[in-house]
DNA sequence: TTATATGCAAATTATTTGCAACCTT
DNA sequence: AAGGTTGCAAATAATTTGCATATAA
């Protein structure tokens, strides 16, 4: 039904979050696509850019993830529960599933007593292009 | 050889924090310790609670997770590798081990080329206790 | 028109750092 | 005495909020 666009009215701004985020399969973080965005000339106010992503994320179109300095790290994702393989260099990722984890978080959490489970996984290393051609 | 201790100097301070930490099997933020202790009269600068618990997480003596909301929390463990099992009501965690995941994760991310590989796993759910006895 | 969206500036919050005073060895 | 340690105050940094202005429908 649904345009995949946020709320009622897909402005300018919203555009190029969105079509900022649809270019890559790596986990930005709102000052990254503010500083991208504005690079290409297209201008959008910081406090926008963090306001889009934060309705996307809740509208559940995109991914967020915290960086390990706190960050939060956004990416367009598949729809679904999925997990994530990181290059922890280049911050390319993988969508990966895992059903076994999945059942087995939630019974080792029953086993404990523990109700409502969910859960959190993602895996980081570094990728074959990263190890390959190291970084300057 | 060496005692339970940060670095060279066991002060009254570092005891303090140490001893929180010991007391609960809950994950507590730096503020949350900082608070715990000026309580109970042990005074204790925020700026000491956070490089004791900083230097106390680098030498692996405690564990350290972001809360959902990007405050970094502490909790004395067990030594090894293992994952948490965290009540998102009253924080109570249990220590759990999941030899499966752990080769299955590494396996996934060589098949895709990824080296070097580690991963961060956390359950949530409610326990029984506060699922039988709500919250005021 | 009219509610929604934008963006600047100011406020918040968690954490870090400069630096002088202090305490342990 | 000598160097690690402490803690206040100020500095950072990411993110949020107030509010007047701009804009899509």
């Amino acid at each position: 039904m649904s345009a995949n666009f946020i709320g009622a009215r897909p402005t300018r701004q919203r555009k190029a979050v969105a079509a900022a985020l649809a270019e890559v399969d790596v986990f930005r973080s709102a000052q990254e696509i503010h500083q991208l965005l504005r690079d290409r000339g297209e201008d959008v106010g910081l406090t926008t850019v963090y306001r889009t992503l934060t309705a996307l994320a809740e509208a559940g179109e995109i991914d967020v993830l915290r960086a390990p300095d706190g960050e939060s790290v956004y990416r367009q994702c598949s729809t679904g529960h999925h997990h994530h393989l990181v290059c922890r260099t280049c911050g390319r990722t993988v969508e990966i599933e895992g059903p076994a984890v999945e059942s087995w978080a939630t019974k080792t959490a029953r086993a404990h007593g523990f109700a409502e489970v969910e859960h959190t996984l993602e895996i980081f290393g570094t990728c074959e292009s990263c190890a390959t051609h190291p970084p300057a």
